[in-house]
DNA sequence: TCTCATTCTTGAACATGTTCAAAACAACGC
DNA sequence: GCGTTGTTTTGAACATGTTCAAGAATGAGA
């Protein structure tokens, strides 16, 4: 809704900041918006006035992250040559990124309904979604691997769904400094890293067949 | 809490009732625990009385699913032989029990973090999970399919986490009749019986070697 | 039949996310 | 300057999940 002035735009990181800080001191769930607003210093109108609700708060830091996110992200891509360095690098920013708010991010994980404005996979969402996909098909193209025509155009939004997974463990990873979830990822990385490539051989193909039609029926047949 | 009479059980039983009714007419959402109780002729401490929350009273109707499952799959499970068989009548059963009451399953599906008591992932469901774990034991052992040692500890968890995949897809299913699920779990069984077959033949064991590293991972070595 | 402890039941009170009408402020044309 | 129009801010009011102190019902023991 808020549009226009500097000021405007003051107000309404002040008031992001604020929630975040409440947040990671109280926890989401115990935290108010009663607080929040006084922490900003206005009131609790004043904070729905700049974010929908108390989850979309938590979902204005996410999208702000991609701000952050890609110049680091397209970085480190540009250096790296393999698609696993390149997976890699992608989910570490992340984890490194989100580490101070991690126990934020649960807040999101409660909608799963994709009906809901604020779930990640959902239309209300679409166009974070899309920039996130953005970074896996940007990993996987010129990475020199070859790939089978049946799984080549799923791959990114297949990946994206691989960290969403791997981003869900990790928030309630309580293992010390999440080094399980770093274990998991890069042992299951490898897993996924060798199924592309033997997918990928002519004369296994028949094999993934049937792989490549569940993607068909999963996604949908949409070109892009 | 309660835990005495028979008139406590029937009271608890016309809440529930009532509940479910309320549920289905006005959505879980938009449904209050006020309507609840009255639909059930009750004030409203009464429904908290007998439920722990709102969530709780579905978490109810999904613990007492299980007397209904447990002996209708047991008979099918009896008659039916080959592991892609029971698989399926597990999941077929479960599916046309929970037909009519799908769009409440949403309301469980909102608490991922294991540490919410209502969480099908934490302690708080243990009970009811093991039993749920406890069908596709079932249907594994004695299937004479013949398994990797090395993922056999885990398959019959890991095969619940498919069919809870299955269950989450199925819920937010807007085809007719839900029939693209169905289709997605007969050709994703398919795939999945391939690789267990696949991963019990010696001389590709090497290949699976990473799988079974990555189970004990996520997993933890614990016997049972 | 009369305690009295236990189990149920009640509905008002509470906490908190969210809405909204009204007020304050800002910008702009005259 | 002064009205007009659009933006921002306010805080009381609202809706609803949940709690709780108090009362009713129940049943066991004397």
């Amino acid at each position: 809704m808020p549009r226009k002035s500097a000021k405007s735009d003051a107000t309404r990181a002040r008031i992001l900041e604020a929630a975040l800080r409440v947040f990671r001191e109280r926890g989401f769930h115990d935290a108010t918006m009663r607080e929040v607003a006084s922490a900003a210093g206005v009131a609790v109108g004043a904070a729905y006035y700049y974010f929908d609700s108390k989850t979309a708060l938590v979902m204005a830091f996410y999208d702000d992250s991609q701000a952050h996110l890609v110049p680091a992200i397209e970085d480190s891509l540009a250096q790296s040559r393999t698609l696993e360095q390149r997976l890699r690098v992608i989910v570490t920013h992340k984890f490194d990124y989100f580490a101070p708010n991690r126990a934020l991010m649960s807040a999101l994980s409660a909608h799963i309904d994709p009906r809901h404005p604020l779930s990640p996979f959902g239309a209300g969402t679409a166009d974070i979604r899309n920039r996130d996909i953005a970074f896996f098909a940007r990993a996987v193209s010129d990475s020199g691997v070859r790939l089978a025509p049946s799984i080549a155009p799923y791959l990114p939004r297949l990946l994206w769904l691989y960290q969403m997974g791997l981003m869900l463990y990790w928030v309630y990873d309580d293992s010390p400094r999440q080094e399980r979830t770093r274990q998991l990822f890069f042992k299951s990385l490898q897993i996924i890293l060798f199924a592309i490539k033997i997918a990928a051989i002519p004369v296994l193909r028949p094999i993934y067949r049937p792989a490549g039609e569940l993607l068909r029926m999963a996604y949908g047949e949409d070109k892009p």
